[in-house]
DNA sequence: AATGACGCATTAGGAGAACTGATTGCTCGA
DNA sequence: TCGAGCAATCAGTTCTCCTAATGCGTCATT
C-alpha cells in the first residue's frame, strides 16, 4: 500500500505551485511538506520534483500524480455511495480548458451536470496544449483542448469544432478597408491577439493571402478582447459564438464570411476515472454538439 | 483523502477472517488492529464490521473494501510503470472461481498470462455464487461463476459453458444397469456428489426421468472425485474436460451421451480495475473458448 | 557589489498519534 | 462449570510527524 499522505503532499505542491502554498492547502508548515517530499523520494530512491519555480514533477512524479488523480476519482464514487465518507473538503472536479470554450459554450453545456450532481468545478484555463500537460501530471480529471492524441491512461473523444471568424468594428473597416479588403491590407492593419503564442490569426491571414507578419495588440482576456474590437482598436479572430449578438446588432462586422477557421476540440478524460467522470463524458458528448460544428475548412 | 492505513486494517481483517490473523498479516498486534477499526467506525459514524466469526463487513464496510480493491488494482498499474514503487509484498491477483474450472481449463487458459505478466495468482475456490459475494466485498479482483448479473461497479462477460456428463465405471454400470439404463434406475443407485448444495446431479437425473431424491456420497475434492468414480463407488456428474482421458481409456463410461448438462460461466471483473485486469479479461475472453462450449441443453 | 525578498532544505525539539502488553469480558463447546 | 478462543479496553511507551528557527540558494533592486 502506498503512503497517501506523501502523495497528497506531492499533489498539493504541484497543484499549488510551491511548497509553501502546498503546505497552506494541507494545513501544514512548509517544513512538513518538504520532509514529506524528501521521505517519498528516499523511499522511491529517485526524485519526484524538479526544484524549480514553480516545482515540476519528474517523470516518476507525473506517474504518481496521475495515480493520485485516479484514486481521487474513485473516492468520489465512493462518497456518492457512502455519504459518511465526507472529506470536509467539498467535491471538486478539476478541469482544464481553453479560454474560448469557457467564454462560450462550456457553461451552458456542462453547467447543469455540475448542478445536478452537486459537484464543484475547478476550472483551469490552459490554451494551446498545456492542458494536456496538466492531464499527464494528474492535476486535472479532464481537459478540453485541440490535441487529439490522449496521454497514457486517458482517452479522448471529439466534441466538434469551434468556429472562429475574423471581425472588426464598422469604424475600423471604414478606416482601413474603404478601398477593398484582402489579405495584404489585412496584414498591415493592427490585429488584436489573445496571447503571443496564438497562431490562429496568422492562419486566417494566410488564408486570405497575407504574407507579412501581423502587427498586433495583446489582450489576454476574452471579455476585454471583444470590447477592444468594438472600440475599433483592431481586427481580431474570435469564436463566432462569442460575437453572435454583436454581429446582429452591427457593432461588429465579419471580415471574410466565406473564410471561417475551425478548430477541432477534444475531451480528454481518465480511462479509469470512475462513474462521475464517465457520466460527464457522456454528458459532454451529447451536449457539445449544440455549440460546436462538425469540423471543416482548415 | 481517505486514511488508507485504516482501510488496510479492515481489508486484512476481512480477508484473513479475524482480527488476530489480520494483525499478523499487517505485522501488528491484535490490539492495534482493533483500535484502527474502531477509529474508522468512529470517523464514519457507523460500524464497518459485524463482530461475528469470521467478521463480516457491513454494507458500508463492503463499499469501502470494494473501493480498496480498486485502488489496489490501480497501484498495480502504477508499479508496472514505476518499478521503484515496490511493495515488498509480491504482486498478487486474487481471483475466486469454482472448483471445476480450476480443475480443468483455468490453468491452461490463464496460466501463461500470469507467467508473462509476472503476477502471482491467489485463487479462492468458491462454488455456487459465493464467489460473487467475494466480489461485492472487494476481496477479489475477479471471479468466475455461473451467475450472469455483475455486482455494482463490476462487469461480467460470458466465457462459454462448461459441459458436464454423467459417467461411471464399467463395473458400476454392469452391476446396476445390466438390464438397461434410465432415470428411475439411476436414482436408486448411489451418486457421488461434490458438495451438499450441488444441484447439478439432480438436474441431470430429472432430465432422464428420475423423481426420487438421489442417494449420494459426498466428496469435496475434484481429484478424489474421479478416483471414486473409477473405483466404481457410484456414478457422478463431472466436467467432460476432466474425464476426457478416462473415457478414452475406458476406465469410465458415459451414461447418457445424448444428455449433457451445460453450465454457462461468466467472468466478473471490476469496471475500474486498471490495465492489468483489463488485459486479463481480454485474455480470458480470447482463450476460454478453447475449453468452454457455446451454451446449449438446459 | 551590496541588499533584501523569496523559496526550499535542514535541524532540534516536542506533542501526540499509534503501537504494545496485560487484562477483561464475551461466546461457545465440552 | 470450566476452559478455549477472540475481541475490547486500558495504561504505558515508543516513535512518527509536525513546528519553529535557521541556513543557503537564486533573483531582482539599487
Amino acid at each position: 500500500m502506498l503512503d497517501y499522505k506523501l502523495l497528497a503532499a506531492l499533489a498539493a505542491v504541484v497543484e499549488q505551485g510551491g511548497f509553501e502554498r502546498g503546505a497552506r492547502a494541507l494545513g501544514l508548515t512548509q517544513s512538513a511538506v518538504s520532509q514529506r517530499i524528501k521521505l517519498m523520494e528516499a523511499r522511491l530512491g529517485q526524485p519526484v520534483l524538479m526544484r524549480v519555480t514553480p516545482p515540476m514533477p519528474t517523470a516518476t512524479g507525473r506517474r504518481l500524480l496521475n495515480h493520485m488523480q485516479q484514486v481521487r476519482l474513485l473516492e468520489r464514487d465512493l462518497q456518492a455511495r457512502v455519504p459518511a465518507v465526507h472529506d470536509g473538503a467539498p467535491q471538486r472536479l478539476r478541469i482544464a480548458l481553453n479560454a474560448d470554450s469557457l467564454a462560450t459554450w462550456w457553461a451552458e453545456a456542462a453547467g447543469d451536470f455540475f448542478i445536478r450532481r452537486e459537484v464543484l468545478m475547478e476550472l483551469i484555463i490552459e490554451d494551446q496544449d498545456v492542458g494536456l500537460k496538466r492531464m499527464r501530471d494528474g492535476e486535472v480529471a479532464g481537459c478540453v483542448c485541440a490535441a487529439e492524441r490522449p496521454v497514457a491512461g486517458a482517452k479522448s473523444i471529439a466534441l466538434g469544432a469551434m468556429r472562429y471568424c475574423g471581425v472588426a468594428a464598422p469604424s475600423f473597416i471604414e478606416r482601413h478597408f474603404a478601398d477593398g479588403f484582402d489579405g495584404k491590407r489585412l496584414s498591415q492593419t493592427p490585429a488584436i491577439v489573445f496571447g503571443t503564442d496564438d497562431r490562429l490569426q496568422h492562419r486566417f491571414a494566410q488564408q486570405l493571402g497575407a504574407r507579412d507578419p501581423l502587427i498586433h495588440h495583446l489582450c489576454p482576456s476574452a471579455e476585454g478582447f471583444v470590447k477592444l474590437l468594438e472600440s475599433g482598436l483592431g481586427w481580431g479572430l474570435v469564436p463566432r459564438l462569442q460575437v453572435e449578438a454583436a454581429l446582429e446588432q452591427g457593432t461588429l462586422l465579419e471580415l471574410a464570411p466565406a473564410h471561417p477557421v475551425d478548430v477541432a476540440l477534444y475531451w480528454h478524460y481518465w480511462r479509469q476515472g470512475g462513474e462521475l467522470l464517465g457520466d460527464l463524458t457522456r454528458h459532454l458528448r451529447q451536449r457539445a454538439g449544440g455549440w460546436l460544428v462538425a469540423p471543416a475548412g482548415a
